[in-house]
DNA sequence: GCCGCGCATGGAAACGATTACATCGGTCAT
DNA sequence: ATGACCGATGTAATCGTTTCCATGCGCGGC
């Protein structure tokens, strides 16, 4: 593979004036500038990013450490953030941390390793020696969905609290009094927040959450259907469940489904981040949908601003209910 | 951030021996080896991946180029392939092209330029410049899914052939006479042999295949809309539709639920690629599965044989039709 | 006619690792 | 006692760039 030396034999100059031009800077004569270019061509030459990284100390890269990439709302996530920052000149690497903390740590030292020049992450749940380190050490560092508490870094998130008390209203006006929850991770911000307000409003309405009405999950489907199948061995079941994300929808689905039970006549669903497909689910699932593309959007913007020096504060936007067939009809959602 | 050079002065040794230790070649003492660790540790020292790669000429890093992350079949292809690349040593980056080809180059390029040891593409549709010319210099290349015509490059892949004969049989025997497909990009190799397939076992059945039952779409969700739209402002509309991807299926309930009809007692529909919603949709829908985590993991395994100097070749699974409610009853789905 | 200046270019030192080769004791066979 | 050899370590070249500094040249002002 030509390197730059021999781009500049070709060309008949030095290395210093063929790195000239590739970087145009200025101070390099227009018959000299051509021959150069020409000769890149010809030898169809490429610039080794590796050596220029080295010695420039910046890689133009960005790591994306996401928990999940099968679900669906992290997806959208990741493509927005990758959208957002090849706009902007940088790279994407992708880390799928699949919920667990060992493997995150593993993908945000790698990236590390490869100094990539800032680090976008939605944090599993638990602490992370590797990112508290990070941080500490002055890697650009922006947090987006998810956060770990204590640690000085941006963070853009949507606050779904609001959407949370809608959907409660909702709920209630339909007819429900026995509302149960699916839990992320214990530690998860997102969960824990989603659960607070769960319950905030449950007691506006006077209602009460009973522990058994808690369910454990860890954001993936299995434990939707888990949970469910606890859920419906208590001598009074829930009429309606709240899963905090939807792969544990599916799994709720799925359970029901497995019971010979129906949604929304025997129970309520409705899940948080709202997907394509539950808009054709039987029946349409009722959600809580986050601006995802502009999530990400404005996570590459704070962490392209902390890279290139600017300083960055954090952006929270707000989520909104899309109500749909899953909680029971009414006037307003029947059609 | 501390280099060898502090871990070597630390240690009171040489960077050739922090070397050999990090490496662990033979021929250090014991006691040389554990004060080379220790101040490793002190310092938390990592090894610039970078000046490593540079000296080596090896990244361990594979290259990952598939047409849309958005499509769950990628998604989960892009996760098996990861975790195999992992179980083997390697990173992935995944370069998504989003059907485009000029999308799709610009990610080979940046790939190569990151000298990634192995690439590993799911092409999309039409001739692409960069991917002729990797090949041609030698990059080791395997293609999963699609792939390029005339290019001497293994391919993992899962015949679909027997599997649409089994569907078209399917349709035929619920009643099924006007049978419609939408097919992919024109010269894409994927939707090609779906659609000869699918003409294939009409005529087996002694039915026609009109052009305008066979739709242009592009393996978004987009164009399944788009092309239903076009179908039933036919004279005599189709009575099923085949689908070449999970998403165009998707754009085919969004717009019969527009027109306000349904699936199936209106018309039928079936998808190629399987995804746990199908389950859950209104009706469940008939699709093809793919075994995409072996796909994922054979591809890998035959790059990285490409990539340690081994040869490989090409691979061909198989994929099976599994029938749910989209195309009408029988007795063997109704449940 | 000379000096100084600026412009275009080249030479060479980094960047942080790996590794071929040199070095230096010490052991062992003769 | 001597030389060959071996095991542990160090020195320095190298990978492909960027960039600081030096150089050479033409030109305008005195």
């Amino acid at each position: 593979m030509a390197g730059i030396k021999d781009v500049a034999a070709r060309a008949g100059v030095s290395v210093a004036t063929v790195s000239r031009v590739l970087n145009d800077h200025s101070g390099v004569r227009e018959g000299t500038r051509t021959r150069v270019l020409a000769a890149v061509s010809e030898l169809s030459y490429r610039p080794n990013t590796l050596a220029r990284s080295l010695r420039t100390d910046q890689t133009r890269t960005l790591g994306l450490v996401i928990s999940d990439v099968l679900n669906p709302f992290f997806t959208e996530l990741a493509r927005a953030v990758e959208d957002e920052a090849r706009a902007r000149g940088y790279s994407v690497i992708i880390g799928n941390a699949d919920e667990q903390l060992t493997l995150q740590d593993h993908h945000v030292r790698t990236l590390l390793d490869r100094r990539i020049d800032g680090l976008l992450v939605s944090p599993a749940d638990g602490d992370s020696l590797a990112l508290r380190e990070a941080a500490l050490a002055g890697i650009p560092m922006v947090f987006v969905d998810r956060w770990i508490a204590g640690l000085d870094v941006p963070l853009v998130r949507a606050d779904g609290r609001s959407a949370v008390r809608e959907l409660v209203a909702h709920l209630y006006a339909l007819g429900h009094r026995k509302l149960a929850i699916i839990a992320g991770p214990v530690a998860s911000t997102t969960s824990n927040e989603r659960l607070a307000a769960f319950r905030g409003a449950l007691a506006e309405h006077g209602l009460p959450l009973p522990g058994h009405y808690i369910g454990q999950g860890d954001f993936q489907t299995a434990s939707g259907r888990r949970v469910t199948e606890g859920f419906f061995t208590l001598p009074e079941p829930p009429d309606a469940v709240f899963a905090t994300d939807n792969l544990m929808a599916l799994g709720v689905m799925e359970q029901v489904r497995t019971l010979g039970l129906r949604v929304p006549d025997d129970v309520s669903l409705a899940a948080f981040d709202d997907i394509p497909w539950f808009l054709h689910t039987d029946p349409p699932i009722t959600a809580i949908a986050q601006p995802t593309q502009q999530l990400g959007h404005r996570a590459v913007t704070a962490l392209t601003d902390l890279v290139e020096g600017r300083s960055a504060g954090s952006v929270t936007l707000s989520a909104h209910l899309i109500a749909r067939r899953s909680c029971g009809e009414d006037e307003r959602t029947r059609r």
